[in-house]
DNA sequence: ATAATATGTTGCACAAACATACAATTCAAT
DNA sequence: ATTGAATTGTATGTTTGTGCAACATATTAT
């Protein structure tokens, strides 16, 4: 992150590069062969070889046993398919929230593992007794054999964090200038880089790492439910501005019914949804009563839905211009209201903008449990196939 | 930019690698030492030595005669500092505009060695027209023998470019999908790279060029003419977002004082501005006139201002809430109305942001001859010490 | 003057990729 | 069925570029 300028190469890091380089074209791909990788990777076929067999020396990679003929409808002697070896190393995402705590396990091919969610009082809970709750949880739901291959923790929370992964502030928790990396690390039995990010970027580099396909182009990504956070990868990388708070979507100033502006997540967060419908139609819905009235043509759940609409696309369009997103995915509870809307929000971003603009791709995701979580996991996965932790600490730095 | 994930080394990949390395550094720092290099770069002291053997022999670096006795201040042996040869290479940059045409050269260096801005009826010309006269420009201002040492043209203009630099759409000069950079291309005697451009983007990149420091953090940069241009410079690099449209601030959606909302720069445009100005003072006033009635304290002049502080405020609180700068420049000749007015327009973005964010630092740039044209070379500077042209070029690429 | 410290250069070793050749394996055509 | 073309994987030797250690050099401090 510091020396993003100026990289050098020696003479056995190219070989790191290029084990790495390998990697990652396995995990985009699913399975290569080595002529595959090395016309890919632009290197003489025999080099190929030679990372494949370090590779599988140290246990990461494996020819695959039986590819079915499927593959040999091209003349010549058809090649041997390469994988991942998912169980070879584990990487472990917590998730600090302020109603639960939520842990995923995922391996070498990003595969869940291991997963769960359990109650947790972050809001009425010091860092420390959340970093050894969380700790916990860890040892509860990962074995030790596999917790002795993991090459990563990661913990998101609903937090701003410096770009050293220190909490700034996290007002839903209560917490404020904490390294709870740190907090992490030292309640760990086993050391393993421990990095700590904000939910939201959690999620989106998470809900990217579910598609195959190798990452490009820039994606906005937003989590609503009573807040709204957000998210921008680039290139399958986060964007994280210049004090780690770039994405944040929801405090974006949107015109509300009334004529006045508020943070968009004061407009179409879940609890002022809710709040709103009651007014209009009484009772105590909840989100799927809203969704169902919606569904079923009733006027004032109509006309609540098409202000949140309305709000999210005035939104949508004022990050488009800045960012130029060429998709945008919504996630969280609320994000279930988008499908009915879909018309209404893309027809209102079509009226706000200039007609030069193109409109992006907007589509919904489903969360599985703990979406943060897997999405931290899915960080430390990354970070593990991008020139960090590996072989390369095995160097000594003796620099002042 | 297609290979944005998987990048693999040859073995004599790294010395290319590592000999740009070393110019970005020569270039960013000014005049470093071999043993500068070597601990910057982390190489070997002799590796160092290599590597500006063969940039010396290949003229791009050579030692500085007499650097003045001010270094030897520590003990041991003072080392050789050494420095770019400005002269040994050249980039071109040409700025398009609506009403004039501008060229800019500069050398290795980044210094700009010879420029000339000339009218040219951009909005009634064709495209071919406007190539061609571009190529003329250049002929006439930069001579043969440097020409043949140039090594990039850029060409900017005010236009939405693809991804690929052909321009999609430019309302004000009546273009639309043309590959403007082939244009030039072909037009040229000699055989360069040529990249088209945004001109807001070269504006933005030409602006970060100017200090010396070593890029980094996320920088808005906006222009401020009739309409606002804008463009991000992440880490020292362009950030074009999906489809090249990014930093569009001019776009942004911001409420009016009559609580419509209409794009920023229909609100703070130079026309705009003095129309409103006309409106309440009479007369016909430019913008030195609504400057130094700012600065004599005329109310009708403050209020005018006020106004438009506050509109700028909006539109930059909401860029920041997307890309959290840590920077914001603003240029063009709008811009000098920031000096009287930055108060205004802080306290403006305090009150409407979260206290929890950070304020940017705000600075005001002079723009110099054609802001864009110097842009448009420095992109082609930037690109020269990036890994490409240069001598990757002679690998012959025989890929399908 | 001598010691200490830092720089630049030189000779040698090593790592890793390249080039080429060759065996293996499949499809297509005679 | 046999041959030929195409493609893969491996083994040879070569080239390149860096690291390491030693040394001469140049300057400051004692």
């Amino acid at each position: 992150m510091n020396d993003a300028l100026q990289t050098a190469s020696s003479p056995r890091r190219i070989r790191q590069r290029n084990e790495i380089a390998v990697l990652q074209a396995l995990h985009h791909f699913g399975s290569l062969t080595r002529a595959d990788l090395a016309r890919r990777l632009r290197v003489n076929r025999s080099s190929s070889g030679h990372i494949i067999e370090a590779l599988a020396g140290d246990g990461l990679v494996r020819e695959v046993e039986s590819a079915g003929r499927g593959t040999a409808n091209r003349a010549g002697r058809p090649g041997v398919h390469l994988e991942l070896v998912p169980d070879a190393l584990g990487f472990v995402g917590i998730e600090i929230g302020v109603e639960h705590m939520g842990v995923v396990e995922i391996d070498l091919a990003a595969n869940v593992v291991a997963s769960e969610i359990r109650p947790f009082a972050g809001a009425s809970s010091d860092v420390r007794v959340a970093a050894s709750e969380a700790v916990r949880l860890v040892l509860d739901v990962v074995p030790p054999e596999r917790l002795r291959r993991c090459e990563g923790v990661g913990v998101a929370t609903p937090s701003q964090m410096d770009g050293q992964g220190r909490v700034r502030l996290a007002p839903l928790l209560g917490w404020r200038e904490v390294d709870l990396a740190d907090l992490v690390r030292a309640q760990l039995p086993v050391r393993v880089p421990v990095l700590a990010d904000n939910d939201a970027n959690a999620f989106a580099i998470g809900a990217t790492y579910h598609g195959q396909e190798p990452p490009s182009g820039v994606t906005l990504f937003l989590v609503m439910e009573s807040g709204v956070g957000g998210g921008i990868v680039f290139d399958g990388k986060l964007f994280r501005g210049g004090n780690g708070v770039a994405g944040e979507v929801g405090h974006l100033l949107v015109p509300d019914t009334d004529g006045e502006y508020r943070a968009l997540e004061r407009i179409v967060g879940l609890e002022v949804l809710l709040d709103r419908y009651c007014r209009l139609a009484g009772g105590n819905p909840l989100l799927p009563d809203l969704l169902s009235d919606v569904a079923a043509g009733k006027l004032a759940a109509l006309g609540v839905a098409r202000d949140w609409a309305r709000a999210l696309a005035f939104g949508l369009v004022q990050a488009c211009r800045i960012i130029d997103p060429d998709r945008i995915v919504l996630g969280g509870s609320v994000a279930a209201l988008y499908a009915p809307m879909a018309g209404h929000v893309v027809d209102a971003m079509a009226a706000l903008q200039d007609s030069a603009f193109l409109l992006p791709e907007i589509v919904v995701t489903e969360l599985e449990g703990s979406g943060p979580a897997f999405g931290a996991a899915c960080m430390m996965h990354q970070r593990y196939l991008s020139l960090e932790s590996q072989r390369l600490s095995e160097a000594a730095d003796d620099d002042g």
